[in-house]
RNA sequence: GCUCCUGUAGCUCAAUUGGCAGAGCACCCGCCUUGUAAGCGGAAGGUUGUCGGUUCAAUUCCGACCAGGAGCUCCA
């Protein structure tokens, strides 16, 4: 199989072979430099490749550029690259006299019956199945991204090895528009912007995984939670509140303690009992659910909650928003008969949709997983739920694919990933049905017969957590958050100090009528004002001196600098109402 | 948690080989009353993440811890 003939636009090679030789010149050059460092392994990945090497100090940003130099050396020598098929011995005694004990590893862990290969370049060969370009020329442009740690075959017992990333494409163009990508991505990262405008903080102080929302940041949450909770109460959904602690006791009953401790912060004593930090909502919603006898005519009960929970992770795994050990899902349990499934996970997919379009996310892969090893509950359960989700989907006329045995041990679900302006994919909202906790916690309904029924449970997030959904639409949005959404929607700015009664007139006006307004009174040029309102992004800024003041009028300026034009101030408040009401509505 | 890197004023960053820590922006005070992306001047701001060690002397060297970053691992 040899498709590596570069077509005219350079486009059509195939680039997992280009990234996996280009991997290769990586660690000719490497032993090269460094001719004391053993070669581990080097794949070609997504969007690139990356090469492990055992060396006696990590490599410095400096020797990254010394190797992508001499990289580019042995690219345009153009040394071809050939396939040489060999025996087993004649492999052990090449890496022996080579000096390359993972490579000796790897060789001994290759089936008896599998044929063995290597590659040879110029004086550099490695044991590799292939396949590769036929000469080192054909790798248009490599550049080395960086360097980190890696554990020998990710076992956190072995070796920790120095691995390199890289990415290779086969022209300069496309290499350029991948790092311009990776820029893009740099440019959007929400702990940057977060941070410029004063959305959030994370501070030593408080510790680790543990968010500070700030007041900009808390309006747009404020939006999104209010949003929410009216959708769900229009769905049918009960809000409860539940607190952040209960006996450990609770999380024994519910199986947490058994199966999700290395994710729970340890007890806590109060009074000779112990106490756990929740680290899920569910176990309350079922005591909710079980503090009074229900009936079959209460079902479906649906009980939402913004409930707050704390996991441990561990500290290399945290980030910005999108990792955190403190955050608010977004969350509710269905309570329904097992012939309501169906229906229930229809309704709950319409809410994801009129949770998410508004958003801007349009675009989603929808996965549904089902049974895997060791589950509990029995066949005709999971037949009947993984049937019902299925149904569902298929009645809302949705493409899915089937994961199969990726499902909960607890029962199937279906996850949704999103995917942003930048194409990445997020997963946010996930449907899990469950026949373990209805069990653990011995929950009923009285049936039309009189019999006690074990009702079925279903967990549904659809943003997942707030405070990862919203690090993802910081991302999406750039920091520019739709006008609907924004947490000031006007700043007013006065040319001079005599339009300031005239401003706050304004924007007095617009605070009745609900509208997120600022004003910039600061003794600066218009000039000014208008950089500071652009930065943070305030979708308008209305502008007004002596012209405005006389004619009632005010100057419209857009963050994007586009002039809005000059018009009475109570036109434009009557237009930016409709305009803010068109969006929230969307979807 | 592990490997490596980083931590200097609210923010973004400087500081030759170890020798009294500096700039821009922001904050505060003045002047200017401003017309669509930064007006001018001044003052103030620090136990260099924390604790310990080496040294006559530590932002600089060493150790531990805390926090951040790139990965690994994890994500029932």
């Amino acid at each position: 199989m040899n498709h590596t003939k570069r077509e005219p636009n350079g486009s059509a090679v195939d680039l997992m072979a280009l990234r996996h030789s280009a991997a290769h010149v990586l660690a000719q050059a490497v032993k090269r430099l460094f001719p004391s460092a053993q070669v581990g392994i080097g794949p070609a990945t997504e969007e690139g490749f990356y090469y492990d090497f055992r060396f006696e100090r990590p490599f410095s940003p400096e020797d990254l550029e010394k190797i992508e130099e001499e990289m580019r050396r042995i690219i345009a020598t153009d040394a071809p690259i050939v396939r040489r098929p060999l025996s087993r011995e004649a492999a052990h005694e090449l890496f022996e006299k080579t000096g390359e004990p993972f490579k000796l590893e790897i060789l001994h862990s290759i089936p008896a019956e599998a044929e063995i290969t290597v590659y040879d370049q110029g004086e550099f060969t490695d044991l590799c199945r292939g396949p590769h370009l036929p000469g080192t020329g054909q790798i248009g442009a490599v550049k080395l991204l960086s360097s980190s740690g890696a554990y020998w075959k990710g076992v956190e017992t072995n070796p920790s090895l120095q691995r390199i990333y890289g990415t290779a494409f086969p022209t300069q163009a496309e290499l350029d528009a991948y790092l311009a990508r990776l820029e893009e991505i740099r440019q959007r990262d929400h702990r940057k912007i977060g941070k410029e405008q004063g959305f959030f903080r994370t501070l030593d102080e408080n510790g680790a995984g543990m968010v500070l929302w700030l007041p900009r940041g808390a309006r747009i949450r404020r939006v999104i939670e209010e949003i929410w909770k009216t959708r769900h109460d229009r769905h049918g959904y009960q809000y409860v509140y539940t607190p952040h602690i209960a006996r450990l006791d609770l999380w024994k009953q519910s199986g947490h303690w058994d199966f999700y401790r290395e994710s729970m912060f340890s007890p806590m004593e109060i009074e000779g009992s112990e106490f756990e930090l929740k680290p899920m909502n569910c176990p309350f919603h079922i005591l909710i659910f079980k503090e009074a006898v229900k009936s079959y005519r209460d079902l479906p009960v649906r009980l939402a909650e913004l409930g707050t929970v704390y996991r441990y992770e561990r500290s290399g795994t945290l980030h910005g928003l999108l990792r955190v050990r403190g955050f608010t899902q977004d969350d509710a349990h269905i309570f329904c008969r097992p012939e309501d499934i169906a229906s229930e996970i229809g309704k709950v997919l319409t809410l994801v949709d009129e949770m998410l379009l508004p958003f801007g996310f349009t675009n989603r892969s929808v996965y549904l997983s089902t049974r895997p090893e060791g589950s509990v509950g029995s066949d005709e359960n999971w037949a009947l739920a993984t049937g019902a989700l299925e149904e569902a989907l298929k009645n809302a006329g949705i493409p899915y694919e089937i994961d199969p045995g990726e499902g909960v041990f607890y029962g199937p679900k279906i996850d949704m990933k999103f995917h942003d302006v930048l194409g990445r994919t997020w997963q946010l909202s996930t449907i899990q049905v469950d026949f373990n906790l209805p069990e653990k916690f011995d929950i009923t309904y009285r049936d039309s017969s009189g019999n006690d029924v074990r009702p079925i449970m279903i967990h549904r997030a659809l943003l997942g957590s707030v405070e990862r959904f919203f690090g993802i639409l910081v991302e999406h949005f750039k920091g520019a958050f739709p006008l609907w959404l924004a947490p000031e929607q006007v700043t007013i700015l006065p040319i001079a100090d005599r339009h300031i009664p005239y401003a706050r007139k304004i924007a007095e006006t617009l605070e009745q009528e609900g509208v997120r307004v600022v004003t910039d009174f600061r003794n600066e040029k218009i000039g000014a004002k208008i950089r500071d309102a652009q930065l943070m992004k305030i979708p308008q800024m209305w502008v007004l001196g002596d012209r405005e003041a006389q004619d009632e009028t005010i100057s419209i300026r857009h963050r994007d600098g586009q002039a809005g034009g000059t018009l009475p101030w109570r036109e434009a408040l009557v237009a930016i109402k409709e305009e803010i009401r068109t969006g929230l509505s969307l979807g």
